[in-house]
DNA sequence: CGAAGCTGTATTATCCATCATACAGGTTCC
DNA sequence: GGAACCTGTATGATGGATAATACAGCTTCG
């Protein structure tokens, strides 16, 4: 293990360089502000502003050139896979790459009780809680933990739910899937969903919670899914509907379109750098 | 001033317990195990177990009990508000909830490469950029940056991008607003979101990009939306469609439900006075 | 060339998260 | 009542992260 505590003024600074990075807000091939002022900029000592980029560094981020400065590593190919609103990833596979999926935990168990709600159980009902974990050409992006009602996980077993999607193993037992209801949101990354997607505890995630329900109303199955945000997001077109009282934007139906695949402008998470305050004195 | 620095395991022991009772895994009402017992199971000392409580009991997560234990707080009463994919939340008003609108920043700048580009400027075209916060029930819970070309936001002031939602002041001026392509993604707060939405910095936030098109496909605004987790996520009902071969989810179309999520949500009152600026009464 | 700026490296001192331990006071339950 | 829990609080010790400072070698540019 490693007991090595992880830096904490050193992390935050690598956090918010990271985002500004992927943002584009520094733009690739770009120079950054020298260690020097970084460090009066977040008020820390220089120390703390090389582990910071130690760790950007370490991950092909930024290039480092001795004597020159500190540059954006050119070919930002962490561009995260697109998936639109259902979550279908097909174009990705049209495109060559290739998902695989982990099959990381399977069992029965006593379900915890928000899930026995919103799967409409009865008390002391069963669940089969499946933990998975998928990548893609080998890197990990999703972190998917399900839930099914005893008596449907039973009609497959634990290798068929290894190699193929769970919605169709449902389907062939004979339940009819027809409506769902999903919420998307954010949140860290606990100790195991950390170690399975390669990634820092306290990283942000992407959760989409999603109740699969049969034509009855019976909740069939509960999946709650972590994504990276570095690898996943969702995207959909949308139009404005409505007449003029009430305009609002709509999803746009239809094949998710194929066109390119992303252009990403993630998001930033900081704020402009107030350029011009420099002037740091280091020596005496 | 908060240079306190966040703990490390404590940080970790923190997210695990969050973790486990936002899964409903430690059942609201429920009692934790003993500070001591955590303490074991995690390998850490006492003194650290208390600092992760200490932090779920700021948020409410728990209810310390002198003598008697800690427990899981029975009203997990911060339920997001619910959006549905539109980002609508007109519900919202229907139900007497205010909304108001506090304008942080607003100015002419150039714009960072990434958005001149989604937004299809020529080199050199400046932008309106503006920053906004949004509150509900006087709490902060959206952090929304937008970036319009200069020719479309001198149609309107300051004073009517505070009053009024920017889409409706675009549409005035003429512009047709019938698309837009929007990505939704996670990321951790960086300073001046973390101030503005009264949260520690590296706290999760769920983004929202979307950038707005006129009829010809000229971009005409680029929206930056940084939300809260724990006050907002985005719900939606899927549908199962397609034939045998390709059968796949699809939103479902038609009035939001008024469902049964949004409840008040009690959080402590009192804490950060919201800074000094104005703040305007304003529809989703 | 030479000044200015940059990264790389080293040293010392300080701060703070964590540990280990102890004790006080409340609750639960037999 | 009293044993066995629990939370609240205080103590000192320790190690790692951070700060402050100094200097080397490199690149860029006038």
């Amino acid at each position: 293990m490693k007991s090595s505590v992880e830096p904490l003024k050193a992390r935050r600074i690598y956090l918010l360089l990271r985002d500004r990075i992927v943002a584009g807000d520094l733009p690739p091939g770009g120079r950054l502000p020298g260690e020097p002022a970084l460090a009066a900029e977040h008020a820390v000592s220089r120390v703390t502003v090389r582990r910071a980029l130690d760790l950007l560094e370490k991950e092909g981020l930024v290039q480092r050139k001795p004597g020159s400065g500190t540059f954006v590593h050119d070919s930002r190919a962490v561009r995260p896979i697109v998936a639109d609103l259902s979550n279908v990833l097909s174009h990705l596979i049209d495109m060559g790459r290739s998902t695989d999926v982990k099959l990381l935990s399977f069992g029965y168990v006593a379900p915890p009780e928000a899930i026995a709600e919103s799967l409409g159980l009865k008390p002391g009902e069963r669940v089969q809680r499946s933990v998975r974990v998928r990548l893609i050409d080998g890197e990990p992006f999703s972190y998917l933990t399900t839930h099914v009602p005893e008596w449907l996980g039973l009609t497959y077993s634990e290798a068929e739910l290894a190699a193929r999607p769970l919605l169709e193993l449902i389907e062939r037992s004979g339940v009819k899937t027809e409506r769902a209801t999903q919420a998307i949101n954010a949140t860290l990354a606990g100790p195991e969903p950390a170690a399975a997607l390669d990634l820092e505890i306290g990283s942000p995630l992407l959760t989409l919670t999603r109740i699969v329900h049969d034509p009855s109303g019976r909740g069939v199955e509960h999946l709650h899914a972590l994504y990276r945000p570095d690898r996943y997001s969702f995207h959909m077109d949308l139009v404005r509907i409505g007449d003029d009282g009430e305009r609002r934007w709509s999803p746009a139906l239809g094949r998710p379109r194929a066109s390119e695949t992303a252009k990403t402008d993630k998001n930033k998470a900081g704020e402009k750098p107030t350029r011009g305050s420099r002037a740091i004195k280091q020596r005496s």
